[in-house]
DNA sequence: TTTTTAGTTGAACAAACGTTCAAGAATGAA
DNA sequence: TTCATTCTTGAACGTTTGTTCAACTAAAAA
């Protein structure tokens, strides 16, 4: 068996996971790491193998962990496009503070994603997840006469992820919250 | 006087703005500048300061340079929608090659502007520009009865900027053209 | 021609970087 | 108790990082 581990596993990847969406990959230094995380250095290196590889499995868990929780909102039962409306909500109601770190997704996919094919790949995945929910809960919208039949769901889903990259990034440059409320209230406005 | 520069300030500018672009700020190091500049390390600092001094005057020659020439679209005589539509294209059809570098003001709204102010100031003017064009050239779109009189051009202007923000973003993550032309058409769709 | 000014060059710096590793410590198995 | 296994620890490694600087060179001014 040997020598138990003395920290939770998952917990200290949670920690890795804050700093790297709070700071990125690059600016994130394994010294910055042993702080947050609470551990040691070879504590990390021997569970998580080196820098590259725990911030892939930071990114996997933030997948599961927050924008799987994002996206059960639109899985939700009840009104799919009142599910929509309380999905662009939550963005835009995140306080502040919490704002500026934007989503680990959207940041990756600007600073990672185009010089690292491994990282792109596993964030190419998480991007189809949240297209696929829009998809579903649009195509459920259409089954339960909220939209009318003939609507361009798979369009619709694409315009939907692109505005929730757009808000994110626009989130992140300390706009007021007045603006993003409009710019919801138009994305809304096409759901008819 | 004292020894004429042998090299172009802008064209070296230019060459350091054309690598922040591509790698975002962290990732360049003074080795790769020296590379892409063709200029010595002691001219960099002697011409432009320290590192973070040449990312900022990169970021307002890119401004100047690239922002504002995409910018002119929307100023440009003849039907406002048209220009947008123009606009938008524009972001679309970039060749893939240069689709994956995004736009260096959003890279540096999600790697920099969040924790360093200086940047983040430099990057409001710019963000803010754009956004007054936006809506400058709605409101000549209201002017000339191409918009009811009782639009929301405010509204719709930081609507147009979000969607600048979140077709960059897509775009940087490989996705086929359709998909971001349909994104397109639903934006459009939104001006009436 | 001499002096002053100012850009060029390459070596050098300390600090920060990611990574490794041998020694120590805690567990279950023999 | 001894052994094998495996996590913990802290020191150490070689690179790469951003930055500085003294020596050199080219132009204009005296």
């Amino acid at each position: 068996m040997g020598r138990p581990y003395e920290f939770d596993r998952e917990e200290t990847l949670s920690k890795a996971m804050d700093l790297f969406w709070e700071k990125g990959y690059k600016a994130t230094s394994i010294d910055d790491l042993v702080d947050r995380m609470g551990i040691k250095r070879g504590s990390i290196y021997n569970t998580y193998g080196d820098k590259h590889s725990l911030f892939i499995a930071a990114v996997e868990y933030y997948a599961e962990e927050v924008t799987s929780k994002t996206i059960k909102v639109l899985e939700s039962p009840g009104s799919p496009l009142e599910n929509i409306k309380l999905f662009f909500e939550t963005i835009v109601n995140t306080p502040p503070n919490r704002k500026t770190r934007g989503c680990l997704i959207s940041n990756t996919v600007v600073e990672l994603a185009p010089h690292d094919e491994k990282v792109a790949e596993t964030v190419r995945i998480i991007l189809e997840k949240i297209q696929t929910a829009f998809l579903n809960c649009l195509n459920r919208a259409v089954e339960v006469g909220e939209l009318s039949k003939d609507t361009d769901t798979q369009a619709l889903s694409h315009f939907l992820a692109t505005n929730t990259h757009g808000l994110i990034v626009t989130g992140k440059s300390a706009v007021n919250n007045k603006q993003m409320k409009d710019v919801v209230n138009i994305i809304l406005s096409t759901l008819n």
